[in-house]
Order: structure tokens, then sequence, then C-alpha cells
RNA sequence: GCGACUAUGGCGAAGUGGUUAACGCACCGGAUUGUGGCUCCGGCAUUCGUGGGUUCGAGUCCCACUAGUCGCCCCA
């Protein structure tokens, strides 16, 4: 048997990778015209980076990581997510130094160690934003339409976004209490999994998909009803600045995120649809106290992370069609030794002009040289036999019309050039 | 981490204990001289995820492992 790749993780093959250069290249074009500038951190960091940066009680943390001891016994870490990284280096570096607003992104594979299924996989790759240094409001609508343009602009359909509250270290233990309270009285007749939350994370109760949760909890105090002065002042402020963009969205008072970090504006990007068309595909929010938390100063920071396993599925059960690659300017196609010669070094003049150009390596037949043509998707085949060569020119056809005519060989490329009404060069 | 199902050539897929493992697609070659399609002909798995067991005999039964899929947990 021959090895295999690891579990969970996936070989993007050509065919496939075009379409993921092709989201990258849309996001990067989104996030260079909002700011965003690209930090690249290391895929693994010291473990105590996500103990205290994800939650020790998440999940992720308790049960999700790839963690591992280097050679000199330091417990490493397989990056489960984006954010702890980039805040580390925010505040390694001193990004805060100037008194500015701080916009990076980051795109690339992230680690989680659990069973693997359809749009879940142990490597993993997200592409997400951080912007430090504002509690302005205006900024969290901003990221918001940052997200959910790029999603309009990638065809995603059926698309909804959730936001909520999620309070502050001043209002969240009250209200966790009042809840914890409340669903005291009917903690038997909750699912087994509604009464483990209770004990962990009782937010996540409202979350629940159970049909009896659901109802035990409709009338349940809400974190909405909850907040501080401060927190509900920025909320409002937030859903006002979303709709002056012109961002669709839903409160969902029982919106809450898994890691620990967030405080105030929570939101998921939630693609509407039956089975595996539907799912949330992004997710994000505020986190206030992170940066503080991992030893910088008390730099404020919001952002979001999307899956593109998850975006790619999507938009492939949605039928939009991506970039697949393949395509060929020419096929050089050649007859005889001498001529094959010829073919390779007519092939270098036409990628120097900058074209695509490929020949045959597999001595074929001229019929099995144009249907390689047809298969690399060529727009030209050049035919290159003893008589042309002997004379210096070529047969130039055009493989979707038919048409065909000669030219000269020193010729070739400004012809082709030509024909596809592009620019030498 | 728990539960269920699945695993045959590059892909899809028959085969349900008995000698040489259907078929379709793709691919390669040919149908007399240098033009892509169609048609026709020919080729293409000493082998059925891996290892072990039962049996006179296993792709077909059993066990383990690995991997995939689905559900749960959680999430991207």
């Amino acid at each position: 048997m021959p090895i295999q790749k690891p579990r969970g993780t996936e070989d993007i093959l050509p065919g496939q990778s075009e379409a993921w250069q092709y989201v990258e290249q849309r996001v990067r074009e989104w996030f260079t015209r909002y700011r965003y500038r690209e930090i690249r951190t290391p895929l693994f960091e010291h473990t105590e980076l996500f103990q205290r940066g994800v939650g020790e009680t998440t999940d992720i943390v308790e049960k999700e990581m790839y963690t591992f001891a280097d050679r000199k016994g330091r417990s490493l870490t397989l990056r489960p997510e984006g954010t702890a990284g980039v805040v580390r280096a925010f505040v390694e570096h001193k990004l805060y130094a100037e008194p500015d607003v701080v916009k990076l992104y980051y795109l690339g594979p992230m680690f989680r160690y659990e069973r693997p299924q359809a749009g879940r996989q142990r490597q993993f790759h997200q592409i997400g934003v951080e912007a430090f240094g504002s509690l302005d409001a205006r900024l969290d609508a901003e990221v918001m339409e940052l997200a959910w343009r790029i999603f309009t602009d990638l065809g995603v359909q059926n698309l909804r976004l959730d936001v909520n509250s999620v309070g502050c270290p001043a209002c969240r233990p009250a209200y966790r209490q009042a809840l914890v309270d409340q669903l005291a009285g009917v903690k038997d007749e909750l699912c087994p999994d509604c009464q483990s939350r209770l004990l962990r994370n009782p937010l996540r109760v409202l979350d629940c998909k159970q049909e009896r949760c659901k109802a035990l909890t409709q009338d349940a105090p809400t974190m909405l009803d909850h907040l501080c002065d401060s927190c509900r002042t920025h909320f409002s402020a937030v859903r006002e600045a979303l709709e002056a963009l012109g961002v669709p969205h839903t409160v969902n008072p029982r919106l809450v995120r898994g890691l620990d970090y967030y405080t105030q504006t929570a939101f998921e990007f939630i693609v509407e649809g039956e089975g595996h068309l539907a799912g949330t595909i992004c997710g994000g929010g505020r986190y206030n106290g992170l940066v503080a938390e991992l030893g910088g100063p008390d730099v404020p920071g919001i952002g979001f992370a999307f899956g593109v396993e998850r975006l790619l599925y999507v938009l492939a059960a949605q039928g939009t069609r991506l970039p697949a690659g393949g395509d060929l300017d020419c096929f050089v196609i050649a007859l005889g030794e001498a001529a094959k010669n010829q073919a390779l070094l007519l092939a270098q003049r036409l990628r120097a002009a900058g074209l695509s150009a490929d020949i045959d390596y597999l001595d074929r037949k001229l019929k099995a040289q144009f249907k390689v043509a047809d298969r690399y998707g060529a727009r030209f085949a050049v035919i290159l036999g003893d008589d042309e060569l002997a004379r210096g020119v070529v047969q130039l056809k055009n493989l979707a019309t038919g048409e065909q005519d000669e030219v000269p060989l020193a010729g070739v490329a400004e012809a082709v050039c030509q024909r596809l009404d592009r620019r030498e060069g």
C-alpha cells in the first residue's frame, strides 16, 4: 500500500487549484481596497498562546489541538485558528505603536483534530481579517460589509447575516447568572448536551437545535436585554451603520460564538438551504480584551474568518462556475525530427511573447497531436511539417473556428497575438 | 471522542463461496499518403483498501486495522 495522505487532509489538484487562486485573488483585491494588508504568521505557535487566546474551556483547546513537543521539549501547537497568532504578532512587533487603526488580513491552513466530514477537514484553510485600535461601531459595520461584499462578489446565494451582542465583562456575568437561574428550573427537561452546556457554557443552550430545548428556552432572557449602557449604545450604532451601508442583516439574540474572546459584536454569515447547502461559512466579532490578555496594551480588535473549503463547497453546490484553468494559447504540432526541434524553439519564442504554448513529447501522430491540442483547450494549433520547415512557414489553425492559414515561421507569435487581440509581450 | 454505513482498474460500476473479475467513460493504437468530430476494430485490473482467519476453494463469510461517507459533539 503506497503512503496515503494523512486523515482529514486534502490534495488540491490542478483543476481545483485554479478556483482557489481565483478566490484568493478576489479577496486580496477587496482587502486592499479597504486598506487591509497581509500578515503571515507561523503555522505553529507556543501552545500557551492558544490556551490563553482561544480559551481553556473551548472545544478547540480541550480536544482539537495538534500539540507536540519539539526536540527541546517545548510544547508547540499547529494553529487551530488565525486570530491568536495575529494578535501575538501585533503585540510582539508593537504594531500598536502608531496611533492608527491597524488592518490586517491573513490566509492559510489551520489545523484541528476532528472527525472529518463534508466541509470539515483536519487541515483546512481560512481567510480572515483583524482590525485593531478602534471601538467605533462604524468599523464593526465596515468589517461585516467587507465580508458581505466578498461573498456576493464571489456569487454566494441565499446568504444571511446574523448579528448579536454578547456583551462585555461588565454585563455578561450578570446575564449569564440570570440565564443559569432561569434554566435551572427546567434543567431536567433539557437534552443531555444542554445539561452539560449549562455548566460549561450556558449561552450555548440558546443555540441548541433540539425542538424541545428551543421550546424550553423560548422565553429565556437574552443577552440583548441585559446589555450595559455602553454595549447597548454600541450595538445600536452597529445596526445603524449596517443599515446605512445597505447590508441586510438579522438580529439573532441566540447567536453565540464558540471562542471565549468575543465581546460585544458577534456575527455569522449563514447560507440558507437544504442539508449540506446550509450552514455557517463565516464567523466573526469583536474581541476588546484579547490584546491585553495576550500581554499587549488595552487595544480593541474586531475581525472575521471564513473557511475556504466551505465557501468553495457552497459555491459548487449552488452551481457557481469558477475558473478551472487548463487553457492554452498554442499547441505546436510537429512532424518529423527536424520539425520537432524547430517546434521546441518555436514554443520558446511564443512563451517569450507572453503566450502559453506546449508541444508533443510523446512522438504522437498528427491526428493524435490534434486530439491532444483539443484536450488541452488550445486556441490555436501551429502545424509544422517538413514542407513548412523547408519553406520557413507554419500552418496556423484556429481550433474554435477551423480557420487555417499560412504564416511565416518568424511571425507566428505576432500572428497569434493579433488574432487573440492581445498585445505581444 | 461516540454511533452507523461503505471500500472492485484513472473515474463510474456489476459481481451475494467455485475454474481466465461484466459493462460504461476516459486513455492508447489502428481503419494506406499531413488536420480535431462520428463510426468501426483492437489494447488497457495475475487482481478486488491492508493484514489475518474460516473453507477443498473467498472479491464474495469472520476479525482487526486503515480510509471515506453520514449522524452527534463542535465548528470554518
